[in-house]
DNA sequence: GCCGTTTTATTAACATGTTAAATATAAGAA
DNA sequence: TTCTTATATTTAACATGTTAATAAAACGGC
């Protein structure tokens, strides 16, 4: 008890905090323990989490610009371009033309895609429904809350 | 305002709720958030958030396998083979061999690696510090407890 | 000690994240 | 109109996420 270890770093003051206190780690391990439940059931009607968000969006409005598309599902640009490229390969949704403006690509979704819909959207709503009945919705309002608080105070940087 | 769109899904009683409400996107935005202001500091300094991950627990433990570091750092084995041989080749950390195990590779940080982190960690820890006041200690610790309650109700499911 | 099983790490293959650069169209000023 | 600038999307290049398969070493029963 004397001693102190010699192979540890000199200013534990600017030392992180561990990582289940670590605001970064902790989203992820909370982001993936959700996602864990939802996972399985996607991949057994072989879309992805993220193909999932772009198709859901569009079985709400009707036609999405790419811009808007990125913005909602929260997808960098680069990456809805191949996902928007796969799906439309694959039948699922189809790209228009915006007569107005040249550079935009409007989406719409499919009969398949559509299908795909109507088949995952119940079962994912039966997922959340057990995670909030499990984890309770005050709770999960109040988290909500919060993370949209830190979502939303960027500016100050 | 007599008639339903005809091209709206039917049965919205099964829709997803809106993205700003959904909580995987939630997390994923707020993550998002928080890591903006890391992430310049952190490129500056040419590694990645990952990479920072497993260099700085080298900096709390002397020795870390794998596993440990998998587990610890939330990066999935594959990931972390690749920033493992990443890290190696750059001389940031070094592969020990295990003698009890020859299955485990243990890691240790080189002094390189230390001097990334004591360039780095006073740099990481000034801007934390700088989210939590604006953001508020207490309300920093109870969206981690949230968050940690979150992650460890998956048994349920 | 032998053999089937389990564990640890790696590889493979494909999808997405991330930044920078390129392309095409639109918008606006001169 | 013409030229410049801004915006929307794509491409490129590299890093990581994700699942399945593989390889190697350890373990356990016998």
């Amino acid at each position: 008890m004397t001693d102190a270890p010699k192979n540890k770093l000199a200013q534990d003051a600017f030392l992180p905090r561990n990582t289940r206190r670590s605001l970064p780690i902790a989203l992820l391990r909370a982001r993936e323990a959700v996602m864990s439940h939802f996972r399985p059931m996607l991949s057994a009607h072989d879309i992805t989490e993220q193909q999932w968000r772009v198709i859901r969006l569009l079985a709400e409005q009707e036609t999405v610009d790419a811009s808007e598309m990125a913005d909602k599902a929260f997808i960098l640009a680069p990456s809805l371009t191949r996902i928007i490229r796969s799906l439309e390969e694959r039948g699922i949704i189809a790209k228009l033309k915006d007569e107005n403006d040249g550079r935009r690509v409007l989406l719409k979704i499919t009969p398949a895609g559509m299908a795909i819909i109507n088949e995952v959207a119940p079962e994912s709503r039966l997922i959340y429904d057990r995670l909030e009945k499990q984890f309770g919705r005050e709770k999960i309002d109040l988290l909500l809350d919060l993370l949209d608080e830190v979502s939303t105070f960027n500016e100050g940087a």
